[in-house]
DNA sequence: CGAGATATACTCCAAATGAGTATTAAATGG
DNA sequence: CCATTTAATACTCATTTGGAGTATATCTCG
């Protein structure tokens, strides 16, 4: 029984970085992730999605992959007989959104994962979902121990190391134990704001994998202003992986890599020395778009 | 215009290891990877592939993971009107591929990549092409310089290293300049064994994407058979990578991760001396398989 | 038994990494 | 104008990792 699946679904996590907070657009009054039907007016996915994206918010896509493809059985919202593909996108831009105002609205993502911002330390957050978590992975006997140990990797409890990459893994260990609103909890228990249908989940993935990314590829600087002191940068960073950075070994790091060069000029804004203004050597970008390009993500 | 578009199919790397050579599954002669349209009885788009796949070669998948999704428009083949939605993944089997006799054909990697295959250094055919593809960079004056870098870039020339990684760059360096059979070239000048469509194209990003995985999360094991020598591992992960490393130091990094233990037994089979037979600690499987475990792949 | 082949163990050095400390340059406020 | 603040910049040090080379042990085969 060969059925013919219409409507092929292109779902976005466009995601933008100010001052600081790296934020995602949203609609639906930031209940939902931007998607629309794939027009095959266009020549692939990826222009279809690109050329969608400006329309709607006037911002070109610097940077855009694909995350996942998802059947709606995997997902368990639609009729059977409604049942459509849906390819989700990460896409990156540098412009700064413009705030309110009737257009798109450009979301902090710690809205939706409050306990992934380790910038200030563990938040409160982070230890009641810890806490409740535990409570569940002690519950039934069986597996119990599996449990545990899964917790424990997952959040970096019990001597291991909190690993930022994880965003997805704890999600879900989140939605298994009950605690995520999607799951039909009552408001009062609800952690982060939550999503129509899967769209935290793809979220997640979306920040899961741009945070692996930054790592060894330089896509950093497609969220970058064109010019930028080395703080600017290491806060961008650090706003991406919820951590903060050791500041002597990000600028070694960066500058051993010859990723940027000073453009002459300097800044006066901050209330310190004044820092020289960088740019990204564009030279570069084809090659390290391949190969390594490591930023330091490790605690200070 | 928002046109339906029917029919997803789905395209699978499928992927095996026997004695010393990577396969992939082929059909239609070795010409054409597996494909099949979606069914819609099954819950997901992993299960339905999974389920698939063990029905034509009785064979489990023990990994399965999804690579890209392509719009026919991305491909450029089909008429517009038969427009597809294709889900390409890749699949790790352990099982030995039975040789021959009616089944699916098991093809080595490298009879469709020979110049891929640097384990008896450079191969003669490697020199061709960079030969040919140094003719095409100098053509025309404009973009010359460009063209010359992305080269050295992609095949380690001119003092940069070769990067086992960059399969897909490679294959569509040649592709651009037409030294790729299913552009339209005459049979006496192919570089490999051609497939249907954009099949070798689908199989370059497999290969990249292994090749990438390996250093990263142990799914070699997922290749092994269940007992294995050290050798045994290191000549596995040599025909993925393509090269040959240095077996001290492979040895030191797969101990030092712990990621295997002692069957107690050895091997007699060698000619040599008898080699300690080890297995997979499946126990470490779930954390490792999120965190890292590299294994060295560098030239020995 | 010795030659060949393989397994296993150990050393060495260079580079990368994590962490800490010191110094310099400007802005600001009294 | 000087002291304080804020940040930029520079330097040191220990540890770990990674590449590469060498030595020894243990088997089979002729």
């Amino acid at each position: 029984m060969t059925e013919a699946l219409a409507h092929p679904e292109l779902i976005a996590v466009l995601t933008a970085l100010t001052d600081d907070a790296p934020r995602v657009m949203t609609v639906a009054m930031g209940k939902a992730l931007p998607s629309g039907p794939f027009e095959s007016a266009h020549s692939s996915l990826q222009a279809g999605l690109r050329a969608w994206v400006e329309s709607q918010t006037g911002h070109p896509v610097g940077y855009l992959e694909q995350l996942y493809t998802f059947a709606d059985r995997d997902r368990g919202f639609e009729p059977a007989e409604h049942r459509t593909i849906s390819i989700s996108y990460l896409g990156l831009v540098r412009e700064q959104p413009p705030p309110g105002s009737g257009g798109p609205l450009w979301k902090d993502w710690y809205s939706y994962f409050p306990w992934e911002d380790l910038r200030a330390g563990r938040p409160e957050i982070l230890e009641q979902v810890t806490d409740m978590l535990s409570q569940w992975a002690a519950s039934e006997r069986p597996g119990r121990a599996a449990r545990r140990h899964r917790l424990d990797f997952a959040f970096g409890l019990n001597g291991m190391a909190w690993n930022e990459e994880l965003v997805l893994q704890r999600y879900e260990l989140m939605y298994e134990a009950g605690l995520i609103a999607e799951a039909g909890l009552a408001p009062a228990f609800w952690f982060g704001r939550p999503m129509a249908a899967d769209h935290r989940r793809i979220l997640a993935t979306g920040i899961a994998r741009l945070r692996a990314k930054i790592k060894y590829r330089p896509v950093i600087f497609e969220l970058m202003p064109e010019c930028f002191t080395l703080l600017q940068l290491q806060k961008g960073v650090e706003a991406l992986a919820g951590l903060t950075l050791h500041k002597p070994n990000f600028r070694r790091q960066i500058d051993q890599q010859q990723l940027i060069e000073e453009t002459g000029e300097t800044t006066s804004g901050t209330g310190g020395r004044p820092a020289k203004l960088f740019r990204y050597r564009h030279a570069v970008r084809e090659e390290r778009a391949l190969s390594g390009s490591r930023l330091p993500v490790a605690r200070m």
